[in-house]
DNA sequence: CCTGTACTTTCCACCTCAGTTAATTATCCA
DNA sequence: TGGATAATTAACTGAGGTGGAAAGTACAGG
């Protein structure tokens, strides 16, 4: 039962988006590798914040780091959108299927018996 | 320019989705609309924390709910999740593409020049 | 060795989140 | 009207995220 390791990780990915910052820097790393000042360089907060995104996404695993002389340049590691993107699909057929589910329910919830109760 | 409001939603949506709890809810609501005892039964935490964890998910756009008697049915809406997995799949090339980003740019990083410099 | 550059770490303040218990609201039914 | 059921709200606690300032680490080059 790793199930709930897998959904540690998710959980983790999930978080890591969470933040528009972040994602910025993803799609920043999409373009290529870059340091660290290279991703701060858009925002207005200082270093050590940028710093700690992106300690949470290399804690994600969305971002990979190698060290050249004072650099620790920063690589994206797309490998865990692609369990986000698995993880969305799906529901594509609920999306799809735009019937309407609420009152599909209220159908079946009868005037004279409790949700759930079968009967007795 | 609605970039923003765009992506405050997209945060708020995975925030959302940052909790195995409300994914369960979520993949629960996704075989029928279920009322909040219906949902609280299979977790060990009180009711009170289930309705937090549901109007998270509602602000988020993912539940809609409607009123029967004292019974405030939940039913998916999973149109925020078509948005997770489009912004995912943008992604899709990067992770097809397994040749290594971080050496590409350890080759464009010279021994001579600081990244982001251009020879001056 | 000393200085500059590139970060990271530590400490701090602030705020939000997650869960609890207890009280409250709303509705049904006898 | 009063009691049972369904669910929310309020008040509180503890844990964790987010940002800043300041200090610390690591490497390059003169």
């Amino acid at each position: 039962m790793t199930a709930t390791v897998d959904d540690d990780r998710l959980s983790e990915t999930f978080a890591a988006l969470a933040s528009s910052t972040r994602r910025s820097i993803l799609a920043r790393l999409a373009e290529g590798a870059a340091t660290v000042n290279e991703l701060a360089e858009p925002f207005e907060m200082k270093l050590p914040a940028i710093s700690k995104h992106i300690k949470v996404l290399e804690r994600a695993g969305l971002v990979m780091r190698s060290q050249r002389a004072q650099y620790r340049p920063c690589a994206l590691d797309a490998a865990p959108l692609e369990e986000v993107s698995t993880w969305a699909e799906q529901y594509r057929p609920v999306w799809e299927a735009r019937f309407d589910r609420m009152d599909d329910y209220l159908t079946r919830l009868q005037p004279h018996g409790r949700p759930g109760e079968h009967d007795g």
